[in-house]
DNA sequence: CTTTGTGCAAATTCTTTGCACCAAA
DNA sequence: TTTGGTGCAAAGAATTTGCACAAAG
């Protein structure tokens, strides 16, 4: 728990038991999870926890940076601790999100517009694991 | 509406009147609609279309091919005519998606993965548009 | 007729909001 | 104390479901 705490600290954000226990969280299970997945989990150690205050954190923890929204489950919204530049999977069975490091970089690049101020990119995959493919 | 009409025959989808009216929505205002644009327009002319048949007919387009849904943006699905490779840019501030069409071919390019079956890849970014951005 | 499509209303799910209470500085 | 954080309950928004009626073949 030290660890998440320190991290928080990284990002401007004042650690309380909650946010310490979500970023926690966050470093150690590396699923994407969802907002409920989050609360799934810690809310057996933390009877008192509301849904309310893991929206609430998530919200906070993107907005100074320390994770990332992801944009690749249309049912629910997905964060990553990660946010250096990578890609995304997702199994459309069973909607597992997992990481995909080997996709070039310069794929990353933003393209130059006169449109657009374009400032961020999301390369998502898409398809069918091998878990639920059977092998 | 016949144009609309024949090209529904193209993906073997039995036209209908609202099927069809969807249909040459889409293909005359590329803007990527919601649900709700889509029924907003159509409904002055065709007061008793349910919005239900909206999603009934753009879950059929989707899984007959016809149109692919976009995951860009996080409040509503997103639909394109266009199933053609390239990338899209969502306006954070007015939310509207615009196509991008001078990205790189090879970004398309599906990662080989042993443990996954990628059949699909979404480029998607984002930032302000100049509109928003008051130029 | 028989099958397929449409549309209303209700239900579900995810997310946001308002407000009171708690905790830290 | 004063500010910021938490949590409950209610509200809101998008989507799905159940079912009856309409349309097409």
């Amino acid at each position: 728990m030290l660890e998440a705490h320190q991290y928080l600290r990284q990002f401007s954000i004042k650690p309380s038991v909650q946010r310490s226990a979500v970023m926690n969280f966050l470093l150690n299970n590396r699923i994407h999870p969802t907002i409920d997945e989050i609360y799934m989990a810690l809310s057996p150690n933390m009877p008192t926890l509301s849904k309310t205050t893991v929206y609430n954190t998530l919200d906070l923890f993107v907005e100074k940076g320390a994770v990332r929204p992801l944009v690749i489950d249309e049912k629910n919204a997905r964060y990553d601790v990660d946010i250096s530049a990578h890609a995304h999977f997702m199994c459309k069975s069973c909607g597992a999100v997992h990481d995909i490091f080997n996709v070039n970089p310069s794929y990353f690049t933003l393209p130059q517009s006169d449109k657009f101020n374009i400032n961020a990119v999301e390369i998502s995959y898409s398809g069918i694991c091998n878990v639920c493919k059977g092998n």
